[in-house]
DNA sequence: CCTGTTTTGGAGAGGCCCCTCTATTTAATT
DNA sequence: AATTAAATAGAGGGGCCTCTCCAAAACAGG
């Protein structure tokens, strides 16, 4: 009943993650990703009804695809919350690893994909995702310290954001990560949330 | 023997530092400049020869501001190379208090400021800066420890990318640094600088 | 084969931006 | 007062981009 698809959505995500990775998200102009496939511009608004649509389908993808990887990895060490905040750090470098160009847009934030003009379902979307992230640090938290963990900020430093800064200086600058890369995060992660075990923080 | 100016180049910078700090980068633009000075766009060809000039200027101007003041700290606690270390995370986290519109440029990239198309003596003048810096992390990293000092890339994240990593959550998002923000940089580099190295560590 | 629906294909309007170019203003010097 | 160099003032060309719109194409079901 109906003409078949010659390009479907993901395609011109696929298009838009490789523009972005190569030149920044202000690179994503619907003509450019409309080109790399040699499609018409007129297909691309097919699919999405304006750019700041198309530019929260790509943030919204890459992102959920993160923290699907984020979340299991923390569920991996289920006794042992050490263990759990270790593995989501090095989730956070290994994912980036595995998906470079992916990376890339993941350290630039949402803002820089047009964020302020996204229709407000992606809104939502976002937001429940950084509800989620949220509640999990915050369950972490609970699990390191019965009384007197360490800080929400600090756990979020540990498992999201140190892990992130370690591979931003090499993604950057489209250099591979080192091997130890991993490593660095996951000793680091565990080095911030209080060196030894549980009972002895440092004289505070 | 001269008209004398009116708008003076640094009038230009400001206010590019102010588009830049709501916007991003790539609002600007020179006709954004010149207006928000009510001046006529020609004016800013005047001072600048290009729209990357421009960026150029504002980049290095706001980054080497922020060098001197971290070269400073770096040299306050001259004795004791571990106090130093502390000194230039925690300076990076009060520079950024004290300069929240030039710390929201310092996390774009020198990349978002259109570096690909500097002028020649611009690359250098960031060249210069950056080899600097990675001059003195080296000489932090040997005074560290003598044999065994922690590599260079753990002493870098801890003096300069986690500082700023811990300032980028809140910038972002146009919301001032929590108060105990300083703090947090500083017994952070501690933490991940004790580990490697010195046998010492959270003795403080 | 015909009909209906989805999709492609592409032209073009309108807007912003970079940059160029010329004319004019201004003040110090002669 | 005349001269001169720096600086302002602003119009406009050329380019890219977003988005609209319409016609043609391709298939499924009757």
């Amino acid at each position: 009943m109906a003409r078949p698809p010659r390009y479907d959505a993901s395609r011109f995500l696929d298009a838009a993650v490789e523009l972005a990775a190569a030149a920044g998200p202000s690179a994503i102009s619907m003509a450019a990703v409309a080109k790399a496939l040699g499609a018409p511009s007129g297909s691309v608004y097919h699919r999405f009804p304006a750019r700041a649509a198309l530019l929260a389908e790509v943030w919204l993808r890459t992102v959920e695809n993160f923290q699907e990887g984020w979340f299991a990895a923390l569920r991996m060490g289920d006794g042992d919350p050490r263990a759990a905040a270790r593995a989501a750090a090095v989730h956070v470098v290994a994912w980036s690893r595995a998906h470079p160009r992916e990376a890339s847009l993941l350290l630039y934030g949402s803002a820089e994909f047009a964020r302020d003009d996204w229709p407000e379902p992606a809104v939502r979307r976002a937001e429940e995702g950084h509800r989620r992230v949220g509640e999990a640090v915050a369950g972490l938290c609970a699990a390191l310290g019965a009384e007197a963990g360490p800080a929400a900020d600090r756990v979020t430093l540990a498992v999201i954001d140190m892990p992130l800064t370690i591979v931003r200086r090499h993604v950057r600058r489209g250099q591979e990560l080192p091997a130890h890369a991993e490593e660095l995060a996951g000793e680091s992660a565990l080095l911030l949330l209080g060196a030894g075990g549980q009972q002895e923080r440092r004289s505070r």
